[in-house]
RNA sequence: AUCAUAAAGAGGUACCU
């Protein structure tokens, strides 16, 4: 079985859940019964495909074969259900459970931040009995995910009264609703707690930084971070580029879409986003109609209504109405 | 024997007001 649960879940690891469940189904032809292990990675695969029928399956087997009450099998029942959206038949496992650990708690946590029951989620966040890094994260990160920033710096700050160290995530979290509520002073503190701790800067902390300085309007730390960061991606880059647009410095988001491309890193649909609407903020006629063909030609990007919409707002603004209109006409879809 | 289960980042705030 142990054979069998490597090659399960290097083939989740690698996105490749049908595969996965595929070798599940062999494996118990193949006359090996799962385990604890093999549960785990199947579930995975299960949320990967974001198939709750499937889980309902697997949650069958899981009781013929015994291992319900086991602590990472009980848990991954839980956290599939939850972000599958069957909170309810999380819920009921949860109820019923006789050993909750934090694992179990935060899941379930989650569950109802996914669907919107952010309320539900703090309830039982209150009433959890032990919480660690990931439990504050996810609560933060919830209230940063429907727009409740001041709640969520507020647990950022009882974390820290309660003489819990945030995790990364939970960093950023906060950095996320500094950055919408333009609470500059708070993001800068975060950002040198970062430092102090000696926190590494690695791409998903580095982005939420530039992140929070471009919304509040500091480029020029926006772009010492971005230096400072070892490794970036599309997701850094975009997150610049759209900063740089939003506060006049066009061509300096020309200039990084190129170095993108010397850095190896590929412009997504998001990235064309932000690059077009920085054309048609200066009035970029010509060169925003050649990087919206660029897409296609050289970037492999099929333009979508977004891209379009940016396109009709660069001829728009620059008086040119006809052939706007006629963008609207010849898209090849429904306007939004 | 399996770092086995929970948490994290970017997009016109476009037109109009």
């Amino acid at each position: 079985a142990f054979m069998w649960n490597t090659m399960i879940r290097a083939c989740v690891d690698m996105n490749q859940s049908r595969q996965a469940l595929w070798l599940y189904k062999y494996m118990g032809f193949s006359g090996f019964l799962p385990n604890n292990y093999t549960f785990s990675f199947v579930f995975r695969a299960c949320i990967e495909l974001n198939d709750g029928l499937l889980g309902i399956l697997c949650h069958c087997q899981v009781v013929k074969l015994g291992w319900e009450s086991y602590d990472f099998v009980q848990n991954g029942l839980i956290h599939m259900y939850a972000v599958c959206g069957c909170v309810s038949s999380a819920r009921k496992l949860f109820d019923s459970s006789l050993n909750r650990d934090v694992i179990t708690w935060t899941a379930m946590i989650n569950g109802y931040v996914k669907c919107g029951e952010i309320k539900v989620a703090r309830e039982l966040f209150d009433e959890m009995p032990v919480k660690n890094a990931v439990a504050w994260s996810a609560m933060i990160n919830g209230y940063a995910q429907v727009g409740l920033f001041n709640e969520g710096l507020d647990l950022f700050n009882d974390m820290q009264l309660e003489g819990v160290r945030p995790n990364h995530a939970g960093i950023v979290g906060a950095l996320s609703a500094c950055g919408f509520l333009g609470a500059l002073d708070q993001g800068k503190w975060i950002h040198a707690y970062v430092d102090r701790h000696k926190m590494e800067l690695d791409i998903v902390l580095g982005t939420a930084l530039i992140d929070m300085y471009s919304k509040c309007g500091c480029m020029d730390a926006a772009c010492h971070v971005f230096d400072e960061m070892p490794r970036r991606d599309v997701y850094a880059f975009t997150s610049l580029i759209s900063g740089l647009a939003n506060h006049g410095q066009s061509v300096a988001s020309f200039d990084l879409l190129t170095r993108m491309q010397r850095e190896g890193v590929r412009p997504n649909e998001v990235t064309f986003v932000c690059i077009l609407s920085a054309c048609s903020r200066i009035g970029l006629v010509e060169e925003g109609l050649k990087i919206f063909e660029s897409m296609s030609g050289v970037f492999g990007i099929e333009p979508g209504v977004e891209h379009y919409g940016c396109l009709v707002d660069l001829l728009g603004r620059a008086g040119m109405l006809e052939q706007a209109k006629k963008v609207v006409r010849e898209m090849p879809m429904e306007p939004d």
